[in-house]
DNA sequence: AGAGGAATGTAGCGGTTGCTACAGGTGGGG
DNA sequence: CCCCACCTGTAGCAACCGCTACATTCCTCT
């Protein structure tokens, strides 16, 4: 249980980049030990159990979904509601992001099916994807938390469009809210 | 192959319900069968493989969804847009549509991960409610089909916040963006 | 009644899953 | 030096997965 954080660290980077690739949902224990060079036996040796991997490995991708943002996007604030908008969603569909967009539905479908660990974890990204967002906002913007709010819901449903193939439909979301908004 | 339609329907209808309350992502065939009183053995012999009964059951649930809709709210059209909005979103976070929105979010997962069967049926389910969600529209909406994504898109990403537990983001931007399309 | 195809039960195959028992190695403190 | 606690490789278990071979029953058509 000791394993030095310097392991864990590689070991979570590891496994981040393979659940990010190949999904979350069918994540077994040895091809995840494999992508970091060791052996399931190790997994559960220093994590537990598979829910230890887990837990873990959702902490780190929460972790590392706001460190993206802030790479992606570190500028500050944007000069407009929609123009702030519009960045986000470009942001989101860029290929380099493609992987959270996929783990991030995987984590919704486990906790609309009861795990806890994964709706603790959904709360946890959304909550650094809020802050973030908000930070982002024009200064000055009337009522940030509630347009901040606004922008978050329409957000996560053009993920939805746009796994399903209708990112036109969501455009048109994108395109009314940010004229209603402005 | 030839499987008479009415005993076709009826497990269709039986697996329907089993996916509707544990979830379809970990969804096999044995529990499947039992449930409808067969076995796996016939689920494979009548649809050829687990992928060929996958696919009957999400055509299946795509048209019980829009069934749903239309059997929950069939008056016709809403007074406004903000109220056809809170509607619908009260229609989808009603217990009895539970299943559905878990169901949902283990397609979507699905279709992210590749599956094209899975990325139909979302297309499928998603222009059933679609049409559906127009045909509510108050009478004289202008451009009802940019309201209707709009609309869409939102509710996509109240199931979305719902299944976190942030309904109360969910609940800002709803009323937000009724008050903008009002 | 007999023939033949459709439908079904039984049993099991090969693979993967999370996890574990057992046997070592390895390194630092007495 | 030796001992003991930590770490790791090997091998395997029991459960589950989709799927299939084989034998049998059932129903229909002639």
């Amino acid at each position: 249980m000791t394993l030095s954080d310097d392991r864990r660290a590689a070991w979570l980077d590891g496994m981040a980049q393979h659940v990010l690739t190949h999904g979350l949902t069918h994540a077994s224990l040895r091809p995840l030990a494999q992508a970091v060079g060791t052996s399931d036996r190790m997994l559960i040796y220093h994590f537990g159990s598979k829910e230890g991997v887990v837990g873990a490995l959702l902490h780190h991708l929460a972790g590392g979904f706001v460190a993206e943002l802030e790479a992606a996007l570190p500028s500050g604030r944007a000069v407009s509601v929609p123009l702030c908008l519009a960045e986000v969603v470009a942001l989101l569909r860029d290929p380099g992001m493609e992987g959270y967009g996929r783990v991030w539905l995987d984590i919704l479908s486990a906790a609309a099916g009861g795990s806890a660990a994964h709706r603790e974890a959904g709360q946890e990204i959304m909550a650094g994807f809020a802050g973030w967002l908000e930070g982002r906002l024009p200064e000055g913007t009337d009522e940030p938390a509630a347009v901040a709010a606004t922008l978050l819901t329409l957000i996560e449903g053009v993920i939805v469009m746009d796994s399903v193939g209708q990112s036109a439909l969501a455009d048109r979301a994108v395109a009314v809210v940010g004229m209603r908004l402005s």
